[in-house]
DNA sequence: CCTAAAAAGACCATTTGTGTCTTTTTAGGG
DNA sequence: CCCTAAAAAGACACAAATGGTCTTTTTAGG
């Protein structure tokens, strides 16, 4: 359980090469996705949804590709997984759109609160620039 | 993401309930479902995996039911957490199966270990007895 | 214009989740 | 020795999520 799909795998190989690149370097996603080894069409999806949401940033036509958003050091692990898997929430009594009406008395729902405090305190204090640093 | 499914929601109730009952209690199941709100069915189905690995005792035909396999300070909503929903494996780069060939050079592999570590601990921490205890 | 590239959206197959239903086994009580 | 109440086991079913592909459209440079 917990697990990251595929699509999170990808997502973050992806975005980790690109910063890894020199900044202000286009990337093309045809390199990109070979690079990482993800199928090129899903990654196209993927960097979309990172485009609209200034993660990345595109260019279109000929010479076209992404670039990151903004500074490598700017952007942390939690934003990425979240824009791609949606918000970190290990079950519905968390999610505080009052779907659990047995949050009161419910002795598991903190429990779950420290789950998920830890686990974004943890990918919040990961950045891309070190993701991307070469060991 | 990281999101609890039903089947586990309904068997952290379950067995939350059944540690709530006195010792050596046999319970119903159509008593329980009804008192937790789950489909007798399914929760059928739950407790006859949680009876397999002894966490808890069925017992058949009249007057059968359930109970506890163990003092419920004994069990820990890891286990049981576990026992439905399969390991806590955030990513299948900490499988450990082998399947990441990337697993030396990727930075974040570490991340993930980290994770699962915090969430493991968190939820090893706590026990049945306390979930049930009433505020 | 022509070409290279991303954007957008339709489509699809497989797996997982969320159950139900039926039949079988087991155990207790009269 | 039946009868009944209960869990066990297994087949089935439907919906949603996952993991993609393909086609068409838009955009930009030369």
């Amino acid at each position: 359980m917990m697990e990251l799909t595929r699509k999170g795998e990808y997502a973050i190989r992806g975005i980790v090469y690109l910063a890894s690149c020199p900044p202000d370097q286009v990337c093309l996603l045809s390199d990109i996705a070979a690079a990482v080894n993800v199928p090129q069409t899903f990654l196209a999806k993927i960097f979309q949804q990172f485009s609209k949401i200034g993660l990345v940033r595109s260019y279109r036509g000929t010479g076209g590709g992404f670039m990151l958003g903004r500074s490598p050091d700017k952007i942390t692990l939690l934003e990425v997984v979240e824009a791609v898997e949606g918000p970190i929430v290990p079950n519905r009594c968390v999610t505080g759109n009052g779907e659990c009406e047995r949050s009161v008395t419910c002795n598991v729902h903190p429990v779950w609160m420290r789950v998920k405090h830890q686990i974004c305190d943890i990918l919040a204090g990961v950045t891309l620039e070190e993701l991307a640093r070469k060991q």
